[in-house]
DNA sequence: CTTCCGATCTTCT
DNA sequence: GAAGATCGGAAGC
């Protein structure tokens, strides 16, 4: 019955740059009155609390991200854009307030009702290619935000994942995507190379247009570049 | 394949 | 009042 139980506890209680990507191939599984759709894991990105200027909780405690702060092996599900939900895996102790944002994966079971919650997915790969079409594949949403996912009764869990874990010579981390400001830079992607489902990397990008007296000096501040854009082995 | 851009509304300043 | 841990469609190569 190993491969049944979820994590547990233990896994998500240490610092969360050991815990990212050990959750690399690993598959988050929900089951709702419509059957189980599971995805195996193979890109998160780790956001280091307080002390990381790109995380929810880097101004503090407020009521969204309240789950950020309490025991590991919970989900912090939070809304954005207007209209995405994205979920996280809160890492470390108590007080801590750091997670892991699951990116994406690759559907390893019910493909067919991932397929109906996902009806604008033209392949496979695209059903949970980015970190809010993978909660719309799985069918997670404000419903989850501070649910255990360590609970073996839960119809939300985190599961070891089949077979050997995944060699270091296919890890690969770098800047994570969508993230401004001071905490751009830091290295707390991870994934899989080669996947197909790993999402395309993105710079943050700033909405505002660009002040026409201003002249046209790359307003958006935005490089050019590839998925894997800094991207470094292990 | 890539780039551009609008949608949409909660959250915190 | 502005920004945001995004996505999908349209248009360009």
């Amino acid at each position: 019955m190993g491969t049944t139980d979820p994590l547990p506890r233990d896994f998500y209680d240490r610092p969360v740059l050991e815990v990212a990507p050990d959750l690399i191939g690993r598959v988050v599984r929900h089951t709702s009155p419509e059957g189980p759709v599971a995805v195996r894991l193979t890109e998160v990105e780790a956001y280091a609390g307080e002390r990381d200027p790109g995380s929810h909780a880097f101004r503090g405690r407020t009521p969204r991200n309240a789950v950020m702060f309490g025991p590991a092996g919970h989900v912090y599900v939070y809304f954005t854009y207007g209209m995405h939900w994205c979920m996280n895996l809160v890492c470390g102790p108590p007080g801590q307030a750091s997670a892991v944002l699951v990116r994406a994966g690759e559907v390893v079971e019910g493909e067919d009702l991932a397929r109906v919650r996902r009806a604008t997915a033209r392949s496979a790969r695209e059903l949970a290619r980015g970190p809010a079409r993978l909660t719309v594949a799985l069918g997670v949403g404000r419903q989850y935000d501070g649910a255990d996912a360590t609970d073996a009764a839960s119809s939300l869990v985190v599961l070891p994942g089949d077979g050997p874990r995944p060699g270091p010579d296919r890890l690969r981390r770098g800047p994570r995507v969508g993230v401004a400001g001071e905490g751009a830079a830091a290295p707390w992607r991870f994934w899989l190379d080669g996947e197909p489902t790993v999402s395309a990397y993105r710079p943050a990008v700033s909405r505002r247009r660009p002040d026409p007296s201003s002249g046209r000096l790359d307003p958006t501040g935005r490089p050019a570049g590839p998925d894997q854009r800094g991207a470094t082995s292990p």
